[in-house]
DNA sequence: TATTTACACTAGCGCTTGCTTGGTTACTTA
DNA sequence: TAAGTAACCAAGCAAGCGCTAGTGTAAATA
């Protein structure tokens, strides 16, 4: 077994995985299941896993890790102004969910099947992540463009956001980005 | 075994099965776990519900019920004013998330799990709940109260409003009234 | 060349699952 | 008082579950 690694075949199985729990959740995929999608028998998958469980924790983990560096590679990338920062974190957010869209409905609708330990872990990531969010509303707030609780208002921006994965159709008219402008014009105060 | 009737035992074991599927999930609840939270033997479950499906469409439907009642009477009870009408149904939403939140809970994360004619019938109650909000934001966007296009605006209120679910503390010192109105006042142009 | 490593296989163990069967008990109604 | 019915129970079946043990084999390493 390989331990904590991330070779190019525990990421391509990570990423049937994935798939497979979208399609069916993360109980009623079998390993007989997986195994079939990655082309192997059941007992092989426990070469590459552990168990079920860290199958699971390696789909979040690599969902979120992703999100973690497009979020900051994008707010790098453009300068303080609040409202340039607030409209780059919204892209970000929307890009990484549809661009790795299995991992992240996975992350968020499947999080609570996570042992305490590998649950812990990865509650470090997302909450690195969350922060980025929090500081940009901080700002935005503070620039008055937008208004009310700050708890409240980012709760209420990340739930819009993540709801996003029930409806959104990419093959639709509207670009990720669009659903994010959108957002954003929707809640600044004018 | 009792079909289609909502006898007050029938009622009261709808509602103990509410809760342990938000406990535990859908998948993870056995029917002796069921059985065992209601005081009989799993056998006996069999004579109220024809399957564990049944018993999962028993609980999304009494929730959706609700919802329906109480939104149309939300939206009786106010004149026609857009404004008072968009307040109305957003605290009539969160005001049945919460009074029944074990119901609502299992009814946005565990609809898939829910055979095609459940979820076909089901489907008809919950269109018919979200055509009232269809209604009120038309509304509103006619008065000029909130701006953008319909289809998105309604999507990110109702993820807004239905995220609440996984973070409202309802010890805490916000009621959901004040959480309807902070989220109506956030996209109302002003 | 000898040894290790990575990856896959077959076979199946021990357990849990949803559900069925056949029968009992307590209450209601004719 | 007899018949009917709703609610329950004990026992267990067949299928499916996660996972393990032991083995084979080709490629990389010493």
């Amino acid at each position: 077994m390989n331990v904590m690694n991330a070779s190019p075949r525990r990421k391509e199985l990570t990423r049937l995985a994935a798939q497979l729990f979208v399609q069916e959740g993360f109980d009623r995929t079998t390993v007989r299941m997986l195994a079939q999608e990655m082309g192997i028998k059941s007992g092989s998958l426990f070469h590459h896993f552990k168990d079920k469980q860290e199958i699971l924790a390696a789909v979040i983990e690599e969902g979120t890790q992703n999100a973690l560096s497009i979020a900051k590679a994008a707010l790098q990338k453009c300068d303080d102004d609040p409202e340039a920062r607030l409209h780059a974190m919204a892209r970000a957010h929307l890009e990484t969910l549809f661009a790795d869209r299995n991992a992240h409905v996975v992350a968020l609708f499947e999080w609570r099947r996570l042992d305490p330990d590998a649950s812990a872990h990865l509650s470090h990531l997302r909450d690195a992540y969350e922060a980025l969010w929090v500081d940009v509303i901080d700002d935005a707030l503070a620039a008055e463009l937008i208004h009310g609780d700050r708890f409240l208002v980012s709760r209420f921006i990340l739930g819009a956001l993540n709801w996003t994965v029930r409806w959104y159709d990419p093959s639709g008219p509207r670009t990720p980005d669009d659903l994010a402008d959108e957002l954003v014009a929707m809640i600044m105060a004018r």
